[in-house]
DNA sequence: CTTAGACCTGTGTCTAAGACACAGGTCAAG
DNA sequence: CTTGACCTGTGTCTTAGACACAGGTCTAAG
């Protein structure tokens, strides 16, 4: 299988799948033209990986992972652990696009009842750099 | 003032204000040494560029308004205009992480029941790889 | 057999927003 | 004058691929 068949019959870029190759996640043989063979254990690996990524593991955390059942052990206690690490920086993130969401959304509303101004010589924009002083008082 | 102070007066780090003078938002003088000499209007230019941050606009978008408004113009129109764009991201970016921390969550509390298993040739962890599938029985 | 065109390949570069490393410069104390 | 502490600018690194590009491959027509 060449590399963009490959990445089609998963439904992924055939750039995904170069990134992965180059990081050696997949390990194609090489063809007599020089391309990239992948083989039936490619697709299976390369399914992990998308498996993977689509749970919020990263790729580092991929290659992590694959490097500890290649030397036959088993990933389970490092998968556990690594997901409880990215569960946590997920929240802190939702927390914070939270937080911003409703930040700009106020912005918003409040903006479109505000008059534009022109610049002056120590303010950009007096809709930016009033808000945080607004929402004080 | 040199980058450092500037930088702590206002709370950010010298690497970020040097990042804003290499894109041009800041432009300081240049000391007889060779440092960076940042005035008074510095110190306002960078107030804003953080609040502007601080609401989710990108550099690029900081960029843009600080055009505007150095050639004359108010920036009120495009700041309106590139929040309600932001805010867009902003809310399907928080969708997804909605969804994934609910993914995460639900595979953390469904994999401390789960026995660890040894890798086999088409299997690097079956925590992972028959996730998606138990989910659909 | 040759040629044209369509498609595909690997390699190298680019992204956002700074963080970090590092060689060298500056400054105050001794 | 020198030591050491701190500071500076420049250059490289980060994620997870996307994109550009020169050249190779393959199929169909002539």
């Amino acid at each position: 299988m060449k590399v963009a068949e490959l990445a089609k019959s998963l439904g992924t870029t055939a750039d995904s799948v170069r990134y992965y190759t180059r990081l050696g996640l997949l390990k194609p043989a090489k063809s007599v033209n020089g391309y990239k063979s992948y083989s039936n254990k490619e697709v299976s690996r390369l399914k992990f990986i998308l498996s993977a990524r689509n749970l919020g593991f990263s790729v580092a955390d991929i290659k992590e992972i694959i490097n500890e059942s290649e030397d036959g052990k088993s990933a389970c206690p490092l998968v556990r652990s690594l997901i409880k690490e990215r569960l946590e920086e997920t929240e802190k993130q939702f927390q914070a696009m939270l937080a911003l969401r409703g930040k700009m959304s106020s912005a918003l509303s409040r903006w479109e009842e505000m008059e534009d101004k022109a610049p002056t010589a120590n303010m950009v924009c007096h809709l930016i750099e009033n808000f945080e002083q607004i929402k004080k008082a």
